[in-house]
DNA sequence: CTAATTCCTCTAGCAACTAGAGCTTCAAGA
DNA sequence: TCTTGAAGCTCTAGTTGCTAGAGGAATTAG
């Protein structure tokens, strides 16, 4: 049961670059080679990437993530940490929902007021040149890109 | 009123690292220099300064700012413009809050589940290593910082 | 057997800054 | 006036988590 890296990131939803990118920062192990010096992958790498990419939906960092695999290793140990970062994770999703929360109210005010006449009596513009004129202090998560 | 990059700095809650990033990039035009090399800013590069931190907390991402101050020197012009812009950027938040959400309770499920024991019967670990355990689908912003 | 597809390595780029090295200038106190 | 320490300067490189492209070798379908 050996896959090709194409194969495995069709199976796993994680791009091929994406696949190589984590080998080389450590987080997926060297995998063997073919004759030709291609990368065959196992089920036991499937299953770790699966795990990864799943860590990654729920927006572990990929920190977070490496812990969290090590810990998957020693079904021994107590499962605090694990818990402990899933309980950071979770404090973080809030503190974002909450940020945008007050955001969107920001927005929507500005936008409610805007008579779509010129710039020179432009709510949106106005409201940015002027913090006074806001509810709320915000400060947004400055990231962008969707997953 | 000529004042030194630190005093703008202070002044608008912008680093002033970033403040010459933002000249670097042609966001922010360069100013006239003292005697000896400094940089002297006015009163009007103070108040675009602010205008752009505004937008900026808003999560508008510097493209969009961009063009945003271009609208703000031209008063005559309609408001449609800026008032799309807003509006994606509204879009995109209401994105954001929905994803984060269902990850929210993907992650207090997940805790909530959790008996304290071992790894071995770790919710945390088996729920990444199973995505079937999940009720949602879900699909984080990857991005991690706070503003 | 050939042609299309997939794979390889490597470098560079994205957003939006942040950090550090190594140097110069400025402001204030003695 | 001298001095010292803060603040300024330029430049390069690093951050996170990938993505894109060049230029070539290997594999696979027909």
């Amino acid at each position: 049961m050996e896959i090709s890296i194409g194969r495995l990131s069709a199976e796993t939803g994680v791009k091929v670059p994406t696949i190589r990118y984590y080998e080389q920062i450590g987080l997926m192990a060297k995998p063997p080679r073919s004759e030709g010096n291609q990368r065959k992958y196992d089920r036991a790498a499937r299953e770790r990437l699966r795990f990864i990419r799943h860590a990654r939906d729920l927006g572990f960092p990929l920190e977070a993530v490496r812990e969290l695999l090590s810990m998957s290793g020693a079904p021994g140990d107590p499962c605090a940490a694990a818990d402990d970062i899933a309980r950071r994770q979770l404090a973080e999703v809030e503190l974002r929902i909450a940020r945008l929360t007050a955001l969107r109210e920001e927005l929507q005010r500005m936008l409610g007021q805007c008579a779509h006449g010129t710039i020179s009596d432009c709510r949106v513009i106005e409201v940015l040149g002027n913090h006074d004129l806001c509810q709320h202090t915000h400060q947004a998560d400055h990231r962008h890109d969707a997953a």
